[in-house]
DNA sequence: CTAACGATTCGCT
DNA sequence: GCGAATCGTTAGT
């Protein structure tokens, strides 16, 4: 199975990438455990015009630091102080745009990932969520700046584009502080899948 | 140095 | 539906 090739991060719309991240598999190998999913949930961040993102106008800091590097590399953070959230960086080098990774439906790995989950049952949350996809797959801030066709995280093509018609394309989760920018419609799931955070 | 604040999740009502 | 958990980052003193 082919995996993404840088050429396909280092695009100007983020939106694009976002919408053609579903569907595509992320597939990690971390402490000797591989684990594997589909890509089911996105969003869009644009360092240019968005109040929403953590590189808005331009701005640096130590922690947003690789989201201006060349696409294709992870910017992982701590939310909340208790989870690490995955984004994938893009466009190029000094243009900030990253997407989130909000939910993947599991394939392989599911025992390690229940495990790290600390659940005793499967459930539809195994993954569901940018905090819970992360342990699951056993993502931390070691994993900052890490390039995605690396030893321990890199993204598939499954060779299985979606129709428009089934991705669903709606506001963003938990970015009320950015005013009028959390109107924009920069959220996309699978219409059909069960493993998203919240229809 | 200090203080406020999350791109969230879970448990309880 | 609501509030707590929990801590690194950020901006301001």
């Amino acid at each position: 199975m082919a995996i993404l090739s840088k050429d396909f991060y280092i695009r100007e719309d983020v939106v694009q990438v976002s919408k053609e991240l579903l569907g595509k598999r992320i597939c990690t190998h971390i402490e000797g455990i591989y684990t594997s999913g589909i890509i089911t949930e996105t969003e869009s961040y644009s360092g240019r015009n968005d109040k929403a993102c953590h590189a808005h106008l331009q701005k640096k800091t130590k922690r947003n630091q690789i989201m201006y590097a060349e696409g294709g590399r992870a910017y992982v953070y701590l939310c909340y102080g208790i989870h690490h959230l995955f984004n994938i960086v893009s466009n190029v080098e000094g243009q900030a745009d990253a997407v989130l990774v909000r939910a993947i439906a599991p394939e392989e790995g599911l025992e390690h990932m229940m495990q790290r989950r600390k659940m005793q049952k499967m459930a539809k949350n195994l993954c569901a969520g940018p905090g819970l996809l992360t342990q699951a797959l056993g993502i931390n801030m070691n994993h900052y700046g890490a390039e995605l066709w690396g030893a321990q995280i890199w993204i598939e093509d499954t060779c299985k584009p979606l129709k428009e018609s089934n991705i669903v394309k709606t506001t963003r989760i938990g970015v009320g502080y950015a005013g009028e920018d959390a109107l924009l419609p920069w959220r996309f799931y699978i219409k059909e899948s069960e493993w998203v955070s919240k229809k």
